[in-house]
DNA sequence: GACTAAGTCAATT
DNA sequence: AATTGACTTAGTC
C-alpha cells in the first residue's frame, strides 16, 4: 500500500486533525514556533481543501491553539515586529499521536495547574525580558564586560538540568519518536535528523536550580551575541527554541558576560549575554 | 451507550 | 488575534 504523500489530498479533507495540522506546522518550521499566520500559510499551501471556508476553519483552528495545553504561546520578541505572537508545542506533548490516528488523539494533554501556573510565571519573565533587553539605552540594562557580580550560578551551562516532571498523568518527558510531517504520514519511519535536536535528559534528578535558556537558537548561527538569563521558579519546561543545552550546550556558544539588571523582571534573576567568541563544546 | 476528543459558532476582550 | 463557553459531531472503548 503506497503511503500517502502530503499531495495526495488535492481537495479532498486531509485526514489530520486541527490539532495535528498545526502541530505539523509548528514543528516544521526551524525555531519550533510561529506566529498564527505562517501556520495558516503552512496548512494552505499543503492542503488546498483549506483554501475555501477560511473562516471557519482559521477560527476551529484558533480555538485549538487557545484550549489545549499542548501549544503554548511565546511572546513576540519586539526586534521582530510583526502581528500575534509565536505559537510552539510543549514538548511533553510531542508524543500525542503515538499509535493512533492523526484524527483523535488517545488522551487530551493537559497539564496540571502547578505546572501551567509555572510555565504562565515563565512565559511572564520572558515578556519581562523581552521589555528588559530590548528597551532603550537609558534602562537598567548595564553591559558590564568585566565584573561577574553575585550570580545565582556562575555558569548556569555547567549545571542546569532541565527538571521535574511536567505533565498530568502517565505523559513521558521526551518523545519516543521524532514528530515530523514525514513521521505524521508514516508513523514508521522516526527521523535522525531530528532526533539529534532533541535535548538529551539529565541522568540523574538534581535539586531544582534556575533554569537557563537561550533567547532564540537561530540567532545563535549569527555572529551577533544573543541573550539568555535564568528564570525563578525553575521550570520543567523550557521551549525547545529557547533551551539552551543544558546538557548539550549549544556549540560554539558559550554564556559569556552577565548583564545586571536592577529590575530584571518578575521571575528573573539575571540576564547573560552569550557570545559565539568564545569556545566550542 | 458512555465517555470524551474534535469541530463549530459566536460573544467577548 | 486570542479566549472562552455552549453546543454538536464523531471516534473509542
Amino acid at each position: 500500500m503506497p503511503r500517502p504523500s502530503r499531495e495526495s489530498y488535492g481537495d479532498q479533507k486531509p485526514p489530520y486533525s486541527y490539532i495535528s495540522l498545526t502541530a505539523m506546522a509548528i514543528w516544521s518550521s526551524p525555531e519550533k514556533m510561529l506566529p498564527l499566520s505562517d501556520i495558516y500559510r503552512f496548512i494552505t499551501e499543503r492542503f488546498p481543501y483549506y483554501r475555501r471556508n477560511t473562516q471557519r476553519w482559521q477560527n476551529s483552528l484558533r480555538h485549538n491553539l487557545s484550549f489545549n495545553d499542548c501549544f503554548i504561546k511565546i511572546p513576540r520578541r519586539p526586534d521582530r515586529p510583526g502581528k500575534g505572537a509565536y505559537w510552539a508545542l510543549h514538548p511533553a506533548a510531542l508524543d500525542m499521536f503515538e499509535n493512533g490516528s492523526l484524527l483523535r488523539r488517545r488522551k487530551r494533554f493537559k497539564l496540571m495547574k502547578t505546572d501551567k501556573d509555572r510555565l504562565e510565571n515563565e512565559l511572564a519573565a520572558l515578556a519581562n525580558i523581552n521589555r528588559f533587553m530590548f528597551a532603550p539605552p537609558q534602562s537598567a540594562i548595564q553591559d558590564t564586560t568585566a565584573v561577574a557580580p553575585q550570580l545565582v550560578h556562575q555558569n548556569p551551562a555547567a549545571t542546569l538540568p532541565v527538571t521535574g516532571s511536567t505533565v498530568a498523568s502517565s505523559q513521558v518527558q521526551r518523545p519516543k519518536r521524532s514528530f515530523t510531517i514525514e513521521s505524521l504520514i508514516s508513523p514508521d519511519k522516526p527521523s535522525v535528523q531530528a532526533e539529534e535536536e532533541q535535548v538529551a535528559a539529565p541522568a540523574t534528578a538534581a535539586p531544582a536550580p534556575p533554569v537557563a535558556f537561550l533567547y532564540n537558537p537561530v540567532a545563535m548561527t549569527t555572529p551577533a551575541p544573543c541573550y539568555g538569563g535564568l528564570v525563578h521558579p525553575p521550570s520543567a519546561y523550557v521551549h525547545p527554541s529557547l533551551v539552551m543545552g543544558l546538557v548539550h550546550p549549544h556549540p560554539g556558544f558559550y554564556p559569556q558576560h552577565p548583564i545586571v539588571a536592577e529590575h530584571p523582571g518578575a521571575g528573573v534573576s539575571s540576564v547573560f549575554r552569550f557570545s559565539p567568541t568564545l569556545r566550542s563544546v
